[in-house]
This record gives structure tokens, sequence and C-alpha cells, in this order.
DNA sequence: CCGGGAGCAGTAAACCTTTACCGAAAATGT
DNA sequence: ACATTTTCGGTAAAGGTTTACTGCTCCCGG
């Protein structure tokens, strides 16, 4: 079942075979038709690893998350897969649950199967396991990670548009005690989200109140027990924006448990938009950052590393306010600020209920 | 960077760098160090495909399921991945997005980049196909598909208990119109729940109304869809289940948009009992089935395939009843059966408000 | 009719590892 | 002290493919 089998049958040499299959034109017609009709009479299939063996070119890419059971991940990952087989290439991937023991493994894995790229998105590799990448000259995407390291490309994500329309979104509607759940802050992404978070409020005029900053780890039950923190206090902010959209669940379903309606008692904004947010009842309020453009760049940025010596590049991943129903007016304040308001169209639907 | 260069700096032969990656009891110690320490000097790691083509062992293991997207099958993948790496063995994920062209693909990555076995979660194979692997005699487990052929194993799946459970739980509420949201109806498994549900409903003595049975897919959309076909007739269940999570969760927001309560109007019971049915509000009802007894399963089905040629096995992963607050009494009925029970404990929560 | 070149198929080396087999050295027994 | 066994490291083949190089065939011009 070999190359060899087919060779036989096609009365030519695994040479002429191993060209027909990778469809060098110097194979005369004539050959090339009995070399396919062997292949399907036999059902034959090239051996991956041979192949990669001797060509070096393991066609593989490798794709690095924080956790395959977040669903942002996944539908990252689809896009990620479905770009990477349009270039010829597979992936191979890896979740580090955010321990760095689990980020060693799959960087072993990356090497070990020869991956001829990777890209990652989840915390920052620390310098000597770097180097296992960096000394095979297997170049690297970070997204929103930047050491500042040649071979390596960064995605930019610009959190800052996404998180200013939110936190304006919300001041328009009146709020003035907004909190925000931060994800695990050793993740560069988490911290710029907060840092982005800050600056906007800062725009707009509302102060920074850091009993409402609580610091939470991505998933819903970090969001419940933020939520939890929150409830604790005495006054409780009118608005919660939230490094995820697994926080902004946990803290929807806490706060509603505890009595308090979602968006009439506090909005709440998601991040991500993953595609859960637009059933949750109410529907989550999110700042989405395009998967499939992230996906596109990452790989695309992977193969211009691949092609040429062409230069590391920057691309930045734009993020942008999805207004639903999480959002709306603080109690009280929505008679005032209807009459206050000069332009109808621009107003938020009322608060559900 | 290969075993050679190993073998130069620690002195010895490659057989002998060779046979102390490997763990062959037979190499001298004080060698054995020397080679491990070269090994750490040189940051040296194995090419895993030279190995996987000179030993014939891949330690591959194929898993394919439906899609990706849907939170099931991260939390599959999870646990599938965990016991494969216990094992020794690394996995390969292909996802068909219930395309049969793309369960083409499919088998044939797993061919190519010749996975020792392959688990498949998703709907049945088709005999060609299916030909491409046991003529490689690569073992097979299928999740809940039963092609009778040898060499390949099956996880039964007992829908039955869990879904029956399901139906007596809304029974001894008090219901009597039940409808259910099927998946695609060429997936077994979607069958196979239908199946139970009739069953289920005969068992408790409830006519099975063919109009309240809505063909759906296993996504959100398709739960909503249903729900507003169900909604256009003129009277609707008083309770629905549905044949995975994300029905059901499409179907739960599309209820609350059209102004119904849950459970209060309309109870709803899911299947696959995502992680993500708790947080819903309410929470949802669901039938469980364990993600890690699958995986485990699987694995090591695949496992005694590999190991010896033990004889094909059944296994049987069990269904069970979670209840949550998206089960209730149907409107009316309540004050009733309250005075009527003689197991208060037993009762769900009282519908929330 | 012959020489030269184009076109194209075949041979063999190479990729990196595992492993069967061989042989040398050490250990054991007498 | 010698013979026999045990231990264990080294050599080389093998695994399936790609690809550089070789060389055959055929065609064309002179």
């Amino acid at each position: 079942m070999d190359i060899h089998a087919v060779a036989r049958l096609a009365h030519v040499s695994i040479a002429t075979v191993s060209r027909t299959i990778n469809h060098i034109p110097t194979v005369n017609p004539k050959m090339a038709k009995r070399v396919w009709e062997a292949i399907r009479e036999l059902d034959y299939f090239p051996n991956t690893q041979a192949r990669a063996l001797v060509s070096g070119r393991s066609r593989l890419l490798g794709l690095i998350v924080s956790e395959i059971t977040n669903p942002f991940f996944p539908e990252l990952i689809q896009g990620f897969e479905e770009v990477a087989v349009e270039n010829g290439y597979e992936i191979l991937i890896g979740s580090t649950n955010y321990d760095p023991e689990r980020m060693k493994s799959c960087i072993r894995r990356m090497v070990e199967r020869n991956a001829e790229g990777v890209a990652v998105m989840t915390f920052g590799i620390e310098q000597p396991l770097l180097d296992q990448l960096t000394d095979r000259n297997i170049p690297l995407v970070f997204v929103d990670v930047a050491p500042n390291k040649p071979g390596m490309s960064v995605l930019c994500v610009d959190y800052h548009h996404g998180i200013r329309q939110g936190v304006q979104h919300l001041a328009a509607l009146g709020h003035r005690n907004i909190g925000f759940v931060t994800g695990p802050l050793r993740l560069h992404s988490a911290q710029s989200r907060l840092a982005a978070f800050k600056k906007a409020l800062l725009e707009c005029g509302i102060p920074v109140n850091d009993r409402f900053i609580i610091e939470g780890d991505h998933t819903m039950e970090g969001g419940m027990a933020a939520a939890e923190q929150i409830l604790e206090q005495k006054n409780v902010p009118t608005a919660i924006m939230c490094s995820n959209d697994m926080l902004a669940i946990g803290v929807l379903h806490k706060l509603s448990r505890s009595g308090l309606q979602v968006p009439g008692d506090v909005s709440i904004i998601g991040f991500d938009d993953i595609h859960m947010a637009e059933m949750m009842i109410p529907s989550l309020t999110s700042i989405q950052m395009s998967r499939s453009d992230l996906a596109r760049a990452a790989v695309s940025a992977l193969r211009t590393h691949l092609e040429g010596s062409s230069p590391r590049r920057e691309f930045t991943i734009d993020t942008h306010l999805v207004v639903r129903e999480s959002t709306g007016f603080p109690r009280g304040t929505m008679n005032r600020l209807r009459k206050l308001s000069t332009r109808r169209a621009d107003l938020p639907a009322a608060p559900r209920q």
C-alpha cells in the first residue's frame, strides 16, 4: 500500500508517482493518468510522516490557546483551521489552561511534531521556552503579547476602541458607577482590557473606583465569584464591564439569582461577543473582535514568515460594541434622560420588563 | 540538532541515545546519565515523524466530532485528550459540520497522518469510506452508531434512562402536552433520543402528538426556529424536550422573546448538560451524559484493539436527569398538585418570577 | 544520415529514527 | 587461570517519501 505498489501497478517508477502526486509539470499526461488510476484503484494515500521527514515540511501550523472550553476559542479555532486548510496546512491545537507547565508541553509538542509556525493566544512565553522555538527558526505569531523579538509577528488588538464605545454607551445612558471584572492579570490581554477601561473612564470624565475593579479569571465561576464580591459592598455599581463574555455570563447569573434586574438594576457588558451572548436572557451587550480577522491575520503572518524573509509585521484587529439588552438606563435616570436627549434614534432599547 | 549530535556530545552511539530515550532497561545507568545531560544541553527533541515512520506507531488517536462550536464537543475533546495523553497518545481532531464531504476529508487526514485508532462521534460512515480505515486495520470506536462490523467497538448511550427520567419528571409535575425538538434526523444519536422520548411517553401513558415533534439541527438557531414553529400552532405544549442543550437554549430564548414564561408557561428540558446550562436564566434542566466516561471508554476501547486482538467490546454510557429551574408546574395545576403531593421534599423549586 | 538538445523517466541518496543482530568486554563458575 | 555466560554498546538496515542527478528516447536541423 505504499508508493511502490502504485508504481508497479502503473508500470512507472516511484519517482514518477511522486511527481504526479505533487503536480510537477514535467510528468507526461499519459503517465499521470495511469498513475492517478492506480492511485484510485489501490486507494493509496501518501504517508504524511515520510513526506514531512524528507521534505522538511510538515504542513502543520500550531495554535496555542488558553482553554478549549471557553467558546471564544473554538470559534477562533474553527476560523484558524479554515484558513489553514485553504493554504494547504493542518493545525495542531494546544491548550494551556492558564498553566505554564502545560505551555511547556504544548511547545514541546509543536517542536516534536515539527510545526512550521505557531500562533499563540494565551499568556506570554518565557524566554527559555521561547528559545526552543526560535532556535529552530519556527515563526511565531503572538496575539496581544509583545515580546520584542525578531522573527515573530504580533497581532495587536485595538481594545481601546471597543471598550471606549462601551463606556461611552454606558455614560450616555447615565451610568457613573461602573465596575470592571478583569481576567487573570498575568494575561497581557486581560491587562490591556483593564487599561483600556480605565483610560475610557478618564476620557468620559468618570471617576475610577478601585473597589469596583475585581480580578476574575475568564470563567463563568469567576464571574459569579466577582459578582458576589461586588454584592457584598455597600453600594453596587450601576453597570459592570467584564473582561470576557464568560465572566459576564457568570455575573449576570449571580445578579439575577440575587434578585437584581439586568439591566434595570445593573447593566452588564461582556467582551468577545461569543455566539452565546446573543442567547442570554437578557441578551448580552458585548464588545466584538472578529474571530475570522484574527484567524486570517494569524495565518497570513505565519505564511509571510514561512515564504520569504519578509520583515516582521504588525497587524491590528478592531473591536466594536454590539448593543443588546443587558445595558440600559440606571434606575431613576431614565425619564430625565429621555427628556434631555436630543438624539432619540441613538437611544438603546428601553430596558425589558 | 539530531540524534547524532547527542551521540557525539555524549560519546556514545546513536543506538544508545535512542535506547536511553525510550527507556530500554539494558542501557547502563552511567551512559544514560551522560546521554540525558547531552539531551538537556542541546535541548534535543526527537523527531516524531521519523520515529513514527520507522516504528510504525504514530502515537496519534483521531477524534471525529460534529462541530467544534457546540460546547458539548470541546468538553468531550478535553476529556478525550486528557485520557489520550495519560496513555501516551496525542489527538487529531476532525469536525464534520454534519457534512459528509467533510467526513471524507477527516478520514483522509486520519489515514494520511497514520492515526492508530479513530473515535467517531457524529453521523455514521458510509461503507466505502469505512473501508479506507478498516483496510488499513485502523481500529474504530463509534459512539452511538452501530455498523455491525468486526474490528470496531460501539459505545452505546443509554438514552432511555435519562430521557425517561425527564419525561417522568414532567409527568409528575402534571404535564400532558410535551413537545420534542429533535436533532438532525440522519444522526443516529438524534434518532435514538427521539425514539427514547416516544417510548418514555408511552410508558408514562402520555399520548404522542406528532405536531409537537419538530425536527431541529442541534444549533441555537435551530432551537429558535423550532420554537417559532411551535408558537405558530394554536395550542402550545406545556413542556418541550430538546435533543440537545443548544436547541434548548434557542427554544428558551425564543419563548422568552415571545413573552412566554419559562417554566411558568412552558417547561424546557435539554440534553447533554453542557456547562452553560447551569448559567441560563432560568437555569436549564438537562439530561447529562458523562463526557469523561465517554472519553475514557472511547480511549479504552481503542487501546484494547491496539494492544491485543481482544474481541470487540460494547460499552454503555449512562444518562441521568439534572433538575434545575427550567421545569416547573404547568399553569393552573400548581396548587392542586401541591396539595395532592405527599412528598414535599421531591417538589422542584417553584417557578421563579 | 548524423549530431545535439529537449523532454521526461528512472536510480539512488537523503531525511531521522528504531531495532535486530553482532561482537567485545566483563562477570561468573570451576 | 581459563571457559562460559551475561551484559550492553555499536553497526547497519529499514521505514516511505522527495529530489538531484543520470541517462534514455525522440525529434529536429544541418
